[in-house]
DNA sequence: CTTATGGCCTGTCAGC
DNA sequence: TGCTGACAGGCCATAA
């Protein structure tokens, strides 16, 4: 589910429910494991911190204390949400992080691919999520000169590359169909055929994609809601994903689709090359 | 080095 | 109605 767009929500969501400032109380596991163990140093560090700061990297949510960063991954169906003071599980609450103003976050994931982890902040950027990710497709460093140069000799398609986290983070399979579709560019094509002038397009497309995303609340094909419990609205934009044999926006020709990289692909044929 | 595949999980939906 | 199989937005480890 969530992409960078859906986690950066989430993550301006989580701040304005009110989650900085005020002490941690105590934390529930109601479960031994999401994608990896949910240690017990959950239950016994966090409490006495607060949270300073909540950041993005990546797919990642990032919650800041005085001694430690929280590490969250959403997964495919993974979500934050408030509770209050009268809260009773629901299905697939794995985990409860109760503050001193009395508001309670609460990780829901039916599917279990989240990942909740806690972190030494001088040990953050070392672990093994971390470690080895790309650039923001939204700052500087994520130009055209990268991608052309970092594509250069790759035979895999580009659509392939650009879900690729260690390339650039942030793009999964909706936004991937999405840019490229924008860019003009077949997902199909080998990366170190890219021109530059694609590169250029490609880049601007990511980016352009992304921000829109973001600007519509995320995309909610299924699962994914805010940390308010609001569906995202830019599905309503999508040009070519899940739009299999619907008529392209832009010239009307039927879009068409198949496996790449062991996901779904989307592209019209006629103004993609 | 790059590229492809398997596995983690539950829920939903189409087809019978 | 109930069953079965396919599929779902991610990411790591491992194999080729």
């Amino acid at each position: 589910m969530p992409e960078l767009p859906e986690v950066e929500i989430v993550k301006e969501g989580l701040k304005r429910l009110g989650s900085l400032g005020s002490p941690i109380v105590r934390v529930h596991l109601l479960r031994s494991s999401l994608r990896t163990p949910l240690k017990k140093e959950l239950k016994t560090r966090l409490p006495g911190q607060s949270f300073l700061q909540i950041r993005r990297r990546a797919k990642y949510i990032l919650f800041e204390t005085e001694n430690y960063t929280l590490l969250s991954h959403l997964g495919m169906t993974g979500s934050w949400r408030k509770d209050g003071p009268t809260f009773e599980p629901e299905k697939h609450d794995h985990v409860v992080i109760e503050l001193e103003n009395k508001l309670k976050l609460v990780f829901n994931d039916p599917r279990r691919f989240g990942v909740l982890e806690l972190f030494a902040k001088n040990r953050l950027t070392t672990n093994r999520w971390l470690s080895h990710l790309g650039p923001e497709p939204l700052e500087e460093q994520f130009t055209a000169e990268y991608l052309f140069e970092r594509t250069r000799r790759r035979k895999g398609p580009i659509k392939n590359f650009i879900m690729d986290q260690r390339q650039v983070v942030g793009v999964g399979n909706i936004y991937a169909s999405e840019a490229l579709f924008s860019a003009g560019v077949k997902p199909t094509r080998q990366a170190g055929k890219l021109t530059r002038v694609e590169a250029e397009k490609l880049v601007a497309s990511v980016q352009r994609i992304l921000r829109k995303a973001i600007a519509a609340g995320g995309s909610t094909i299924r699962d994914y809601r805010n940390s308010e419990g609001k569906l995202g609205e830019f599905q309503a934009q999508f040009a070519v994903y899940d739009r299999s044999s619907k008529p392209c926006t832009v010239c009307g020709q039927a879009i068409r689709s198949r496996f790449l990289g062991g996901r779904n692909t989307f592209w019209c044929g006629k103004c993609q090359r």
